[in-house]
DNA sequence: CGCCAGGGCACCG
DNA sequence: CGGTGCCATGGC
């Protein structure tokens, strides 16, 4: 991977295993907008990018190398081999290597904390496009330039506030989270340091938060990769393809997660929920 | 109309 | 402890 200057917008060359719209749509994120075949507007680290990928190259418009360096390699986790990620969780496993070949250009972002938590506290019993339109109402509503408001623009609103934006009984968890951040009774900033189980703890502390989106935010914005997700899709993918359709207790699925995958489960959990929704099991099932 | 969605809580026995 | 109803909303 290499990238040069194109008039005020950065080109980067050589990628592997990379593609943008795997990326975005795989519902690891929620700030963004197709423009285009491979052409996206990414709303993150304080601000609009468009990015567009063409083969194995990526263009992000009104781009300087600093930029890149300072936040979009990390954020798009360019620096991680998922060609050996990939080889790895499928080399014995049939069914895990139909989920890589069905979505290849998989990469989990770095996000931030903070959006993170607030984003999967509104996935919770949701789907993704109303998941979409609640986090744009909030931030076209309370953050600066359609950007997802800062903690501290968040300070003031009630939960009435946050009702009106149509995101239902979760009002009440999005209240909490903001104030037990502001309070410092919850710290993001000191979960990065912490053992993964610890900080699954601290952030279950949040009403709202339980073992499902804790992994969302150990797994997408704390770097902790062995995380196994749960949803209602993970566990009937699972179910379907490893236990002969079979419904398993979530703590079956996620002994046989972490036994089968290990330190790579992420990115097998990623790799199966975007099989599962977009594949032949995304149409659901008949009667 | 009923079911479902990147769940978790409160309340039960 | 493990199981069950409920929570708002909108799409199908």
């Amino acid at each position: 991977m290499n990238y040069y200057d194109n008039n005020g917008s950065l080109v980067i060359k050589g990628l592997k295993d990379f593609n943008i719209e795997e990326i975005l749509e795989c519902g690891q994120c929620f700030r963004f907008i197709k423009l285009d075949d491979l052409k996206y507007s990414v709303t993150a680290l304080g601000r609009v990018l468009t990015a567009e990928q063409k083969g194995d190259s990526l263009t992000l418009y009104d781009c300087t190398a600093d930029e890149f360096e300072a936040k979009w390699r990390h954020y798009f986790d360019m620096d991680r081999d998922y060609g050996a990620i990939k080889e790895k969780i499928s080399c014995d496993d049939e069914i895990m290597r139909s989920a890589v070949n069905y979505a290849g250009g998989i990469r989990l972002l770095n996000q931030e904390p903070y959006e993170c938590l607030l984003s999967f506290i509104i996935s919770q019993n949701n789907n993704i496009p109303r998941i979409k339109g609640i986090i744009a109402a909030m931030s076209n509503k309370y953050g600066t330039d359609g950007n997802f408001p800062t903690l501290e623009q968040l300070s003031d609103v009630t939960e009435d506030d946050l009702f009106a934006l149509k995101m239902g009984f979760r009002n009440k968890y999005i209240y909490d989270a903001v104030h037990k951040l502001l309070a410092g009774e919850v710290r993001l900033d000191t979960l990065i340091d912490m053992p993964c189980d610890e900080a699954r703890e601290e952030l279950k502390k949040i009403k709202g938060v339980g073992n499902k989106v804790a992994d969302c935010v150990l797994l997408f914005s704390l770097g902790h990769r062995e995380v196994f997700p749960i949803d209602v899709w993970v566990r009937r993918v699972v179910s379907e393809l490893y236990f002969d359709g079979e419904e398993q207790s979530l703590n079956a699925i996620a002994d046989f997660a972490r036994n089968k995958w290990g330190e790579l489960a992420g990115y097998a959990q990623q790799y199966l929920f975007y099989y599962a929704r977009s594949g032949s099991m995304g149409k659901q099932t008949n009667p």
